[in-house]
DNA sequence: ATTTAGACCTGTCAGC
DNA sequence: TGCTGACAGGTCTAAA
């Protein structure tokens, strides 16, 4: 599901909502959901830390936690955080083994099935829940020290300041690669996903089996500014949401009326330069869109 | 050294 | 109605 727009915007919300917050206690649901270090020991470590300040690196979400903590989120394809005010709790009362079937009771959305893995409980009565029906995201908590050699095998941040057009041309230079899946490597840049390297591309109106280092350098300006636009528009929308994606408070992100290439399998997209349909084709086992009059395969 | 297939997981939807 | 298979925002590991 998140790609760099939507976990920036939970970023956003959290900080907003839960800066200065305890964590009083935290519980795990499914115990591979942490990482890092083991369950116990996570959770005698999270106890009565204090929330110093979230921040985003590639798709990670980081929470600095009081004692030189910080702990790390990542969601992966369905991984979700929902912050419930006090009042609402979990229903486990119809099957108490299986999280799955658990379902919220409180003033709204009651009976929603939030699939919830873990749960950080803040002094304040509120509750931050981490849902995930896929069970492939990962919390994981390090000494603050430990944090360079946590992220060591990222690229730049995309929105960054030094994030500059010559950056990405070293970057792409040399790899035989095609260019989406280089777009895809997060030691390329960090927090490019599948939706907003498609939809970079169409920007740039880069064929995505372009070989990532025969671009011309304009082709590369191009790229660089579709990145960086795509990815701020993304933000600004809330991100990109379709099925089960929901923001901090339930709410879905209007990113998906934006897209331009990128559509949900079953669906008709037209290019809104061209009027042609929008072809898909599988890169590299993932789904590639791409408007086959304006993204051609020349150059080569 | 790269590229690629498989693994990790479960839900949903199209087609028969 | 029910079963089967394809597909979904990501990333790691092993094999070719």
């Amino acid at each position: 599901m998140p790609e760099l727009p939507e976990v920036e915007y939970t970023a956003r919300q959290l900080r907003a909502s839960v800066l200065g917050a305890t964590i009083s206690n935290a519980q795990v649901f499914w115990e591979r959901v942490i990482g890092h270090p083991d369950v116990p020991d996570f959770l005698a470590e999270i106890a009565d830390r204090r929330i110093l300040n979230v921040r985003r690196r590639a798709k990670y979400l980081v929470l600095d936690l009081s004692g030189e903590l910080i702990l790390t989120i990542h969601r992966r394809m369905t991984g979700n955080l929902l912050l419930l005010p006090p009042g609402w709790q979990l229903d486990t009362s119809l099957k108490e083994t299986d999280p799955a079937a658990w379902s919220l009771k409180g003033p709204a959305f009651n009976g929603m099935t939030p699939y919830c893995r873990a749960c950080f409980n803040l002094a304040d009565g509120r509750c931050l829940l981490f849902t995930d029906p896929r069970k492939f995201g990962r919390i994981e908590l390090w000494s603050a020290r430990d944090e360079e050699n946590v992220f060591k095998a990222f690229g730049p941040e995309p929105l960054d300041a030094d994030f500059t057009v010559e950056r990405l041309s070293n970057l792409l230079a040399g790899r035989k690669t095609g260019i989406k899946q280089a777009l895809l490597m997060q030691e390329v840049v960090a927090g490019l996903g599948n939706i907003y390297a498609d939809e970079a591309l169409y920007y740039a109106s880069i064929h995505p089996l372009r070989r990532a280092d025969s671009l011309t350098s304009s082709e590369i300006e191009q790229l660089h500014a579709g990145i960086v636009a795509v990815l701020t528009l993304g933000i600004e929308h809330g991100g990109t949401s379709f099925s089960g994606y929901r923001d901090l408070e339930g709410e879905a992100g209007n990113n998906y009326d934006h897209l331009r290439a990128y559509y949900k399998h079953g669906t008709v997209k037209i290019c809104e330069r061209c009027g042609t349909p929008i072809e898909r084709l599988v890169i590299a086992q993932r789904a590639a869109h791409f408007c086959p009059n304006c993204q051609q395969l020349t150059g080569e």
